[in-house]
DNA sequence: TAAAAACCAAGTAAATTAGTATGTTATTAA
DNA sequence: TTAATAACATACTAATTTACTTGGTTTTTA
């Protein structure tokens, strides 16, 4: 189990597809990308990494995008950064003196305890819990009004 | 909030001097290395932070190491973690026009609540926890064991 | 048929992690 | 009093990971 900026990129555009799988509205990585200020061909990467957990589905073409293979109640956490972070080595004592006899040793056996707790955790954590906290949704209302209003503007002058 | 390996070799480190407190007995940085393969300057390094924030204390000269401050109850894993994985920036996301107006963005927002269930998750969680957990307790106990034989071959040869 | 988007691969820059080297200072035990 | 031990300190380096860049191809829609 890793936490980093890398799983937080994932979780974060798995949310943009969350917010628009209701009307099974397709969402762009360059959308993403404009959105949160991450380049494409890295969102690509994580994309290609989701993809093959069959967590999301690809579409080609103009109209194109990318949604969400379940709904965000079938998701978690846990799935999200585990796809995008590929396993840590935990098995850094393997080999070594003190871990013969295939006994692990203790840094990876609290380790692997604590890892499972917080695996555990965010595994019954799933998208929807997030999406449907207050505070994330009031942070989303104002930005569909900020962007109703681009939009309108951009009907008009284009 | 991150999780890291650097963030497990200070965990496992507080727990040797956990395992110690007991009898006062100091630890010594070269022992830990010895133990877990990692550099005593690494060490070091990770010490440093440690005392910086109170949670370990240094006795120089023969016979000196390090000791904890409190008592296992009273140190929490988020302690430790945080003390050498400094601040990560969640503020990537500031003085971008979505983000205007002193509000934050939806990054920031959701992913603050989920770092913030993890370190409510990680500051319950204490040294002793860890420590009383069974199968780290089995581990200690054929360590110990093995360490007692070592140690009266030590004293036989020397 | 042109544009939009996913999909793909290789390379690079930046940051972080882990380690090395070379000290000094304090303390203890011989 | 002196040698050894171990903390404390600093600067540099190697390795790894993160994030990005470049330059494509393929599919699909308007």
């Amino acid at each position: 189990m890793k936490l980093t900026t890398k799983g937080r990129y994932a979780v974060t555009a798995m949310i943009e597809l969350a917010l628009h799988c209701e009307d099974a509205e397709r969402v762009t990585l360059r959308s993403i990308a404009d959105h949160h200020g991450i380049s494409v061909p890295y969102l690509e990467q994580l994309f290609a990494k989701l993809k093959s957990r069959n967590l999301v589905r690809g579409v080609r073409g103009p109209g194109g995008g990318y949604t969400l293979t379940r709904s965000p109640d079938q998701i978690s956490i846990y799935q999200i950064i585990n796809a995008v972070d590929e396993s840590v080595d935990v098995t850094r004592c393997y080999g070594r003196e003190d871990c013969q006899d295939g006994e692990m040793c203790l840094t990876h056996e609290l380790w692997s305890d604590l890892s499972d707790k917080m695996s555990e955790f965010l595994s019954e954590m799933k998208l929807i819990d997030v999406i449907e906290s207050p505070r994330v949704k009031a942070v989303v209302q104002r930005q569909s009004e900020r962007q109703a209003a681009a939009e309108m503007q951009h009907v008009v002058f284009s």
